[in-house]
DNA sequence: GGTAGGATGGGCT
DNA sequence: GCCCATCCTACCC
């Protein structure tokens, strides 16, 4: 089912958006589009990581030079590393001083699509291109060097969306983490066919 | 349709 | 030295 798809742009989220709670803005993501360079697409699936209270997030043991971006203000990338092979990309949310992300899992694509693709060879499908944390970054040509970049200008931005069609916000656990499990902190657009899983 | 196992290296105890 | 906010391939229904 492609709910989400139809021409339309609208402004670049503002700082003001990503300064409230993680929960919130992972909420109100979706259905916006995140755009790097030439390419982009329809964020589908996000998850929420919080502070000091959440086992599962980086920021969770307190400031680190990795996490550090997690700290500051409100609408800047967070890029890290993981499992030796893959980037997975987040926005930090909450007022300056205080803890927050959200991760990015899915998108839906929507500009660039051949140059996703050539960047994706092992991608069968269009619904392959980008349904994956580590997918999608590989796909928007996302890498650690844009950690601390501002979300609100320059080449990796989030757009609002005008002419959408209306969706239903599902939530659910987050995946492939084992502490602090439970918590419903993962939220999809409901029914969508670029969703990890 | 489904899943088990390996790749691969930074971060932190 | 262990733990990952993952993905892909091979293999099995």
């Amino acid at each position: 089912m492609i709910a989400t798809r139809s021409p339309g742009l609208g402004p670049i989220l503002s700082r003001t958006f990503y300064r409230r709670p993680a929960t919130q803005v992972a909420r109100d993501l979706l259905g916006k589009v995140l755009i790097h360079g030439a390419t982009g697409g329809v964020i589908v699936e996000t998850e929420a990581y919080l502070g000091l209270d959440d086992a599962a997030s980086h920021a969770y043991r307190g400031i680190t030079r990795r996490n550090a971006v997690m700290f500051g203000p409100p609408g800047y990338a967070y890029v890290y590393f993981i499992y030796g092979m893959y980037e997975c990309v987040n926005v930090v949310t909450e007022p300056d001083g205080k803890a927050g992300a959200v991760l990015i899992r899915a998108l839906e694509p929507l500009l660039g699509i051949e140059l996703m693709q050539s960047r994706r060879p092992t991608a069968k499908r269009p619904r392959d291109l980008a349904s994956g944390p580590g997918k999608l970054t590989l796909a928007l040509g996302i890498t650690r060097a844009l950690n601390g970049a501002d979300v609100t200008k320059g080449a990796l931005i989030v757009r609002d969306r005008r002419g959408a069609a209306p969706f239903e916000i599902e939530a659910s656990p987050r995946i492939g983490i084992t502490k602090n499990a439970d918590l419903p902190l993962r939220f999809t657009i409901k029914g969508n066919e670029f969703i990890s899983r």
